[in-house]
DNA sequence: CACATGACGCAAC
DNA sequence: GGTTGCGCCATGT
């Protein structure tokens, strides 16, 4: 165990605080979470943070993509349509490109 | 140690 | 809008 692993704890931790206040009907960006973490240009961290993350309930993973609003790579939610019945369900808006229209469903925080 | 890979993001074209 | 290349950071080989 190293000062990085508990440095990754952390980040974790907070990232997964963070995820779990991401309304219904809104997403969130990899990049963001970090950043909002306090951790700017940890996205990549926090896609992996996803990967890893406990089977807890009150975590909306499904509710976290990528900026430019595709989904997760197919094998995470059973399938990216598994995942877009998902969001749809919530309220999430997707475009003809099948990509979530950012500029209505990003979640912007008080 | 070098290199590849990935639930990423950005600038440049 | 789209593609490409590069930077980013943690992990795996």
């Amino acid at each position: 165990m190293t000062i990085y692993n508990l440095c990754m704890n952390e980040f974790e931790d907070r990232v997964y605080g963070i995820a779990r206040l991401i309304p219904k009907g809104k997403v969130a960006s990899y990049g963001q979470l970090a950043e909002m973490a306090g951790y700017p240009r940890m996205a990549r961290a926090a896609g992996r943070a996803m990967r890893n993350g406990p089977s807890d309930e009150d975590i909306p993973y499904h509710r976290v993509v990528n900026k430019s609003g595709d989904l997760a790579p197919g094998h995470v939610f059973g399938g990216k349509e598994r995942q877009r019945m998902i969001l749809e369900s919530e309220g999430i808006v997707f475009r003809s490109n099948g990509r979530i229209d950012m500029k209505k469903c990003i979640w912007k925080p008080d």
